[in-house]
DNA sequence: CATAAAATATACCGATTGGTATATTATTAA
DNA sequence: TTAATAATATACCAATCGGTATATTTTATG
């Protein structure tokens, strides 16, 4: 069965999490995840060691909430291209997923931590391989299968599509113009599409 | 005549906008300014108002250190293309660029300011849309002497440069892989090479 | 229901934060 | 050279930081 502990601990981190997001590691307080939970601050630290033990967990939970959201929406298309083109349907419209409403949680955490927190860093560094990865399982798959040209070249390509994602958002959301994201994913849709054999 | 005012501030200046670009603005504390610049506080402040004026200052002076070192190396090209490729050349060896060593100015601030510092997230918008601005006028000119596509699509044309970029740049930096930045950069020289009528 | 244990709240801690008032030292102009 | 002024240093401030020890309440178990 599971606990209080459990069930506290999960509301702690899902109340905090956006807040890491939005305002970053350093930037977020205790006094912010007390006000966010409405616990008291012993309550939080008899669920968590230390801040940075909620920050490992809240990364965790926010990079958890981008990739069941684009697995389960992949699920749901049976070509390679198919699942590639979920990344520009779902980034067009990143303002309204409510766990991107801080941007993307690896760039941030990325941009943050590379230089001030080496265990966020870390994490940041495995997500960012843990994509990487998964798109060349698709690519080689779809390279296979004969549905991507055999002569792609997969670092290229994940390099580029992670790009223009993590560029199109950071710059729609530092001039809140939209039109970055639009051309961006624009441009994605046509770069993916050109993959096609 | 220069005054003694003037060749401080700028000497804190040049001592703490580094910091700023490496640790950023919430995670950089006026003890790591009077250690950088050998001052003492009262100094500092008799100089800044208060640590936001550091950091504005600071963050012009990053920018102004990236779009003069771009500029310098456009000069010497009489190519549209030419003039573009000196961005890959540059971020390519970004690691070497002591005033990129904590990555792109324009990035970080982004990243960082958007939900917590509106001056400074000002500042990175106003970045991005000079930057464009630069762009598209180069990409104009190209079009109109005839050295660049006329079908070209100028937003996107600049959303994808520096998407490419800041995409290399950050995915190298946290990974310490230049695998992204290296191939990243690679497929920009390609791309730019096509916008060649 | 009683009791042990887990979870939460309260009250405090030293250190550091950004910032200021004042004293001291350099600089500049008469 | 001296007087005014600008620049710098020192010493302090309240507020907040992350964190802890202990008291109180809730929960689960016999």
């Amino acid at each position: 069965m599971i606990s209080k502990a459990d069930r506290t601990k999960q509301f702690i981190i899902e109340k905090i999490a956006p807040i890491f997001n939005c305002k970053g590691y350093a930037s977020t307080s205790l006094n912010d995840m007390i006000t966010a939970t409405g616990l008291t601050k012993g309550s939080i630290y008899g669920n968590f060691e230390n801040k940075d033990e909620v920050a490992l967990a809240a990364f965790d939970y926010n990079f958890q909430c981008v990739v069941s959201f684009i697995r389960s929406k992949m699920e749901t298309q049976n070509t390679i291209i198919g699942k590639l083109m979920v990344y520009p349907k779902t980034y067009r419209q990143y303002l309204e997923l409510p766990f991107l409403e801080g941007g993307c949680p690896v760039m941030n955490t990325a941009i943050e931590a590379d230089d001030t927190h080496p265990q966020l860093k870390v994490k940041a560094a495995n997500a960012i391989q843990f994509w990487r990865n998964s798109m060349e399982r698709q690519l080689n798959e779809g390279i296979q299968s004969g549905e991507i040209k055999s002569e792609v070249n997969i670092d290229e390509t994940c390099t580029v599509i992670i790009s223009l994602i993590q560029g199109g958002v950071m710059q729609t959301k530092v001039t809140g113009n939209t039109i970055a994201l639009k051309s961006g994913m624009d441009y994605l849709e046509r770069f993916i599409h050109n993959l096609k054999a």
